[in-house]
DNA sequence: ATGAAAGCGCTAACAG
DNA sequence: CTGTTAGCGCTTTCAT
């Protein structure tokens, strides 16, 4: 590191000689609660904005340990679920007055290293919005006393906090959805083994078939929450006979890809041959072409609690702790709509 | 703000005191350039691993002047070529050592506020990846010393530096590409107007268009880059008569709106009736459900070169200026195929 | 090769 | 209400 800020900003020392001032008092312009006479407040800060002068956030983050700094680990932004989620969320965590740094984990980057250069600046709270990524990164953290919040997703971890989707819950309300359109013979499609939400959304599938009395769910495990695994997915579930009258695939990604190999490759009908129902409600599944039934995340609610906990956590609060599950909302749409119903609401 | 850092991370005078050394013979040991002894060095790195000592990024930004933070702008997470380019771009800024703040802007808030809290941490370097953003962006991080670059995108401000696609040829190629395949009327979506990407890639298509010998393409804004605009503008471009034979949309996500505006609402075969081309070659284009020929952006070179100026301008050379338009590559498939072609690749 | 000391930009006691 | 002083965690002269 050869050489030392060639643009040197405007500084809070130059401020302060402009208006004759110490830096002291200067300084306290800037915050709300500070003892200030109004007058000398305005008198800064109107000089303050026409010098274009900004208190520099590193080192109020190294006074006060406070750096507004919330970081953000994604894994996986193929599945249009993650995107959506993160600029919901990026979003708010703004207006909350934070900063996002991102971190993509990737198979070319370990997480772990990455993530050790992300702790170095210190940030607040770490938010974990990934379907993997559990254990590895959690630990990390809690070294580093840093509280972590997994979003759509938990670990076994005890001591990270989570807010997720009812995700047993709303398999079951996708479950009793295609019983009642009539299906009986019921097929399941999970993405990457292993998750949380994968395996919740199975068992609460499965339980609800049985509870009402049916078999259980034909299982099948597409390997990742990608289009192309739901579509190689549906191929061998489809395929043989015996074939399921309603498949449920643990994500809406999963669920296109699916039935796309259902009607294109297979010749399938959508509905009449075969229903289909998703989970997350992603732009895609409004679209005419898939039309889609699906359980919709409660992701504003989710986001509003995650925001809800950083401001906490940072105001020294400790975290309430746990899981916090939240309920999802069925969404029926063409995709599993009955011979004789008429879907009211066609899109667009 | 009550209260100071209260799980005070180990510091390097902590460090330095276990090792009964001075903080400064201690830090010299994280600098692979400063004189130290190897064998001091060995030991220091030693107990910092043992300690999970980390030097704080904020105390090192302060005084280097560099944060080793890279500022990311982005307007609109719901078209797809976006997540996929801040993944590929965060991965390659990651691997060169830096860290993404990410700032997405929407609606409800201004842009311009969270820049200003975005530049309190002096990024090194800003990378504005949207379709709008331009102006107001650019020239908050001018005032501020910060370099921008543009990716797939360029303001008319000549300070600012833009990598991207050669959308005027691509525009061309596939031009050529339809007008090969036997169209004679063609036609243009647009998608958000006032942006270059749109401007170049529609003057890029008529330009050869009318070089090619034929009357100017019938043009028509979408208004944004959305599927659901993509889907009305496909509406009024194709149900009145003499509609095109095909139909060129200036991004994927419009292209895919606009084909199942086609399909399911107007009943038309593509290829047969309507021929479909995009640009992007977003995750969706290569689905058997759109199989939509497309111009490739060279994203992996456009991020490259991005990561190649942050490096650059970090070490402190003059960054070298201008536009860096890379082209981007024609890839058929069968929304454009002509009736006699056998599409070798039958995707998946 | 190492250490002492100054200082980055800012906040937080403490006086006055 | 304002200014002085100390110090956050670190780097960087400048001596030794």
């Amino acid at each position: 590191m050869p050489h030392r800020r060639p643009p040197t900003a405007i500084t809070l020392k130059d401020l302060a000689r402009d208006l004759g001032m110490s830096v002291a008092t200067t300084g306290r312009a800037f915050h709300p609660g500070a003892v200030i006479a109004p007058a000398t407040r305005a008198r800064v800060l109107e000089r303050a904005l026409a010098l274009g002068y900004r208190p520099n956030a590193l080192a109020q983050g190294i006074i006060t340990g406070h750096t507004r700094i919330v970081g953000v680990l994604l894994s996986d932004l193929l599945n249009p679920f993650y995107p959506e989620a993160l600029a919901r969320l990026t979003e708010a965590v703004q207006q909350a007055g934070f900063n996002v740094m991102l971190l993509v984990a990737s198979p070319a980057q370990p997480v772990e290293e990455a993530l050790r250069l992300l702790l170095s600046y210190h940030p607040e709270f770490i938010i974990i919005l990934a379907t993997s990524l559990a254990g590895e990164a959690a630990g990390a953290c809690q070294e580093a006393g840093t509280p972590v919040l997994f979003l759509n997703r938990h670990s076994a971890d005890p001591r990270a906090h989570a807010v997720i989707c009812d995700n047993r819950g709303g398999a079951a309300q996708v479950a009793d959805h295609l019983i009642d359109g009539g299906a009986r013979r019921l097929g399941f499609i999970g993405g990457q083994p292993g998750t949380s939400t994968n395996a919740e959304r199975a068992e609460g599938f499965r339980a609800r078939c049985l509870a009402r009395g049916l078999p259980p769910p034909l299982e099948l495990e597409a390997g990742a929450f990608t289009y192309q695994a739901g579509y190689d997915a549906a191929l061998r579930c489809l395929g043989g006979p015996g074939r399921p009258e309603a498949l449920f695939c643990a994500s809406d990604i999963l669920a296109a890809g699916a039935m796309d190999a259902a009607r294109l490759r297979l010749g399938l009908r959508v509905p009449e041959d075969l229903a289909f129902a998703g989970f997350d409600d992603i732009a895609l599944a409004s679209w005419p072409s898939y039309d889609l039934t699906t359980l919709r995340q409660p992701l504003r609610r989710m986001i509003e609690l995650a925001v809800e906990w950083i401001t906490r956590s940072a105001r020294g609060e400790p975290l309430p702790g746990g899981i916090e599950r939240i309920p999802g909302e069925l969404v029926p749409r063409r995709s599993s709509a009955r011979p004789a119903d008429t879907v009211l609401e066609t899109p667009f």
